[in-house]
DNA sequence: AATGCGGGGTG
DNA sequence: CACCCAGCATT
């Protein structure tokens, strides 16, 4: 077998990141919280969100303690919102089960909810240095290289030849820096697009560098138009300038957040907003339509404004609901267009 | 084995 | 505009 890990080590001591806020403290729980963080998101994007969080949250107990609200609040604009309810409910389960800890193994890490092979790993890896090899986006993309191995690495096979060669690679000794410094180098170095192979430990034995296939490697997702959704977003504003929000439902997009009441038809909107507010009429302030993006679709939105002239309950039926002033709904968990849709009838005139 | 789940960055 | 990112849960 041909080790990278002694090439990568000495590399890390130079050029590996070695000032990421979770680093220092280095605890269990600022490893963990910060292993959530970076599911499918960038160090940049996470790095500020880590340290409101933990400053509003220092420890595991804190975190249990905390209503859930509290908790898509601090993680409102980061996206992927299961991540933090799965947080809370793990949270809760270590202190029943595990004396407020997180537990030192593999399979009671991964039994927790939100924590699967990878971040279990991670967790033990970054907080215990116990050796356990890790498979995210970064490794993914050095070992295909390293290895030359082909086909896209979201499909069963060639993960599991991924995750192979992951644990191979995975030294017996200094795990923590082993785990960063793959890491680091497929975030610095070995990047999607121009990787700097004139500086990698790695190049003379790297397959992709080799047959220059760096380009190629690793093989992209098959392609696929995303689908168009529709919606018309209901921005109900009452004279002391609360507006309606109304908790979404448990599953789906956006599951829990507090968002504003939606309609599919537009010329059933008044409608829809007189059975929450009793009398509403439509607001001269118009906003543009736009569109946000998800992984699996493009939605439109259409925002219309309305005037509502009393903050009446809602009917029984009607979803958790209520008004609320600019210093509320801005600590609330807000999908990110309705933030942005909210600030931006804040700071416009009437 | 495939799909749902956010938001932002990049070329 | 397409693709990707410190993945996991669900079907």
């Amino acid at each position: 077998m041909n080790a990278i890990a002694p090439r990568l080590l000495a590399w890390f001591e130079h050029h590996g990141r070695h000032d990421l806020p979770w680093q220092d403290p280095r605890t269990p729980y600022r490893v963990w919280l910060s292993e959530i963080m970076l599911q499918q998101t960038q160090v940049r994007t996470v790095i500020p969100y880590f340290e409101r969080f933990v400053a509003a949250l220092p420890t595991l107990p804190d975190l249990a303690a905390a209503p859930l609200d509290a908790v898509l609040g601090l993680w409102s604009g980061l996206g992927y919102y299961s991540r933090a309810r799965n947080l809370h409910r793990a949270a809760g389960l270590c202190v029943e089960h595990h004396g407020g800890d997180l537990p030192r193994d593999a399979d009671a890490l991964a039994a927790l909810p939100g924590i699967g092979r990878s971040t279990a790993a991670a967790i033990l890896a970054q907080a215990w240095g116990d050796r356990h090899a890790i498979l995210d986006g970064n490794v993914k993309r050095v070992l295909a290289r390293f290895h030359g191995v082909d086909g896209w690495p979201g499909s069963t096979a060639v993960q599991a030849l991924l995750w192979r060669h992951a644990e191979a690679q995975t030294p017996d000794r200094r795990v923590a820096d082993y785990t960063q410094a793959i890491m680091d180098l497929g975030a610095t170095v070995c990047t999607r697009a121009r990787p700097t192979c004139l500086t990698c430990p790695l190049a003379e034995d790297c397959v992709a560098r080799r047959e220059d296939r760096t380009r190629e490697l690793p093989a992209a997702k098959p392609a696929r138009t995303l689908p168009l959704r529709h919606t018309t977003m209901l921005i109900a504003r009452a004279g002391d300038r609360r507006v309606l929000l109304e908790r979404r439902p448990p599953t789906g997009v956006w599951a829990q957040l507090w968002s504003l009441p939606e309609t599919d038809d537009p010329s059933a909107a008044a409608e829809t907003l007189r059975r929450r507010t009793g009398g509403v009429r439509e607001a001269q302030v118009r906003l543009p339509p736009f569109e946000h993006v998800f992984s699996h679709f493009r939605l439109n939105v259409t925002p219309l404004v309305f005037d509502a002239d009393a903050t009446t309950a809602a009917v029984a039926d009607a979803p958790e609901h209520g008004w609320f002033d600019a210093a509320e709904w801005a600590t609330l968990g807000l999908p990110a267009p309705v933030r942005r849709l909210l600030e931006k009838l804040e700071t416009c005139p009437e």
